[in-house]
DNA sequence: CGAGGTCTTGAAGACGATCAACAAACGTGG
DNA sequence: CCACGTTTGTTGATCGTCTTCAAGACCTCG
């Protein structure tokens, strides 16, 4: 059920045996959840941290005119509020954008892990860290890229992380969002949003038919969006 | 030296002496550092963090085109890169933006805060989620508000941090950045930087003169920002 | 087959960028 | 302590990107 996790942490430091089992052992309830609910809602009190097991969910902030900005998009593998177990009251919300399976994880094992496995609560806590430096990349490219190259570069991130997590096929992956969600996340209007697709359709980098993407030329989209991996720190090493 | 670091961490849960001491003793050399001066460096492999005790610095973000983007300012008490003890490779840079002290504390010492003090830990872990709340909170300013509104935002938002530490004088408080920096943080021009503070000023919102910030109208800059100093998290509470 | 959601297109307008020039403040050396 | 050079702040004009509004095409699913 875990595995995902399981290969996310492995793709950054050796992930004991033992390491693995207290994982799978903390893992609770499983649960199946539909497209466009909420796993947490901002100011909710969680008292168990959700981890994707499979499908595409985002991490979003509400203003009050209405308008949404999605903060990350959240993958198998990923455990989308393993902050909640420290911030303790949640300032933003987590919505999913397909069907999803989820497994909760109680705090009282986290805190557990904090409390007996320091290595495992290292590469918890990496993960986390992890996430901030998404964070910080998207904060740069809604600050200083065009929405082209903003695109661009969410493509070549979501590919990457889809690649650790096994889920992607040569240079095609499946990513059922719509467009209105994908402006969202980018800080565009729908309307602009579409207009920067065909844009980057026409100039030949991506197809994207359904809930299908697929890079048509890598080293281009590279280009386009001035992606280095290093920030996603995919490599295996002490931590 | 670490007062600035205590008072933050205290303001989110009890900090016990035992726990002082340990954070006291793992300080190393202390450093005086002028203003425009990197901390750190993307690519570098720190074997120490730094922690400021006096002064303002930023975490940015270099594009090939010489653009910047500032993800984060950081003040005193911040551990600005206790990151690098679990991502190894910096990602991003440090830099301070005025004269600082600041200390370093070798990864050899938090790793063995990681093994022996599990509180101390998840304190240290929730400092770096807070950093992630934070960037969330510009993210969704960069895409979803207007100049005016994220300029607010950040004055609202620097105030209330510097509040935990003791930093400000009534609704006053130092902060020197040149325009430039601002805009940089904000992903404005440096001429729209200024219209737009000249605007703030224009309603009575705030003063800014030299290096110091005054808000006039903490209601109504709140308002104008939509500023919900949630995401800060600063509530005293078991973690 | 119909209805709601999603995608696409056009036109007008706003917000912020860029370019250029000048004023004010600051710091440094004489 | 003043003179001068450099950095920072300010203003005006023009241009481009992206938004907004509105409407129509397409698609999917009951």
């Amino acid at each position: 059920m875990i595995e995902p996790l399981l290969l996310k942490l492995a793709a950054r430091d050796r992930v004991l045996e033992e390491e693995r089992q207290v994982l799978a052992s903390s893992a609770g309830r499983v649960r199946e959840v539909g497209g466009r609910e909420d796993l947490v809602r901002p100011g909710d009190r969680p008292t168990e941290s959700c981890l994707i097991v499979e499908g595409v969910a985002a991490r979003y902030r509400l203003f009050e005119t209405g308008r949404r900005q999605i903060t990350e998009f959240h993958l198998a593998g990923d455990f989308v509020d393993l902050h909640s177990f420290l911030l303790k009251v949640m300032d933003h919300g987590v919505v999913t954008l397909s069907r999803c399976r989820v497994v909760y994880v109680p705090h009282e094992r986290l805190r557990d892990i904090t409390e007996r496995h320091p290595h495992l609560t290292r590469l918890l806590w990496l993960s986390t860290l992890i996430d901030g430096a998404i964070h910080r990349e998207w904060l740069a490219g809604a600050g200083r890229r065009n929405a082209a190259s903003q695109m661009a570069h969410l493509i070549c991130e979501l590919f990457t992380r889809l690649e650790v997590v096994h889920l992607t096929r040569g240079t095609a992956f499946r990513f059922p969002v719509t467009q209105a969600e994908l402006g969202d996340a980018l800080g565009l209007s729908t309307v602009h949003t579409n207009r920067t697709l065909q844009e980057l359709r026409a100039e030949g980098l991506i197809t994207w038919r359904g809930d299908e993407i697929k890079i048509e030329d890598l080293d281009r989209l590279r280009a386009v969006a001035e992606f280095d991996p290093a920030y996603l720190h995919i490599y295996r090493e002490p931590r």
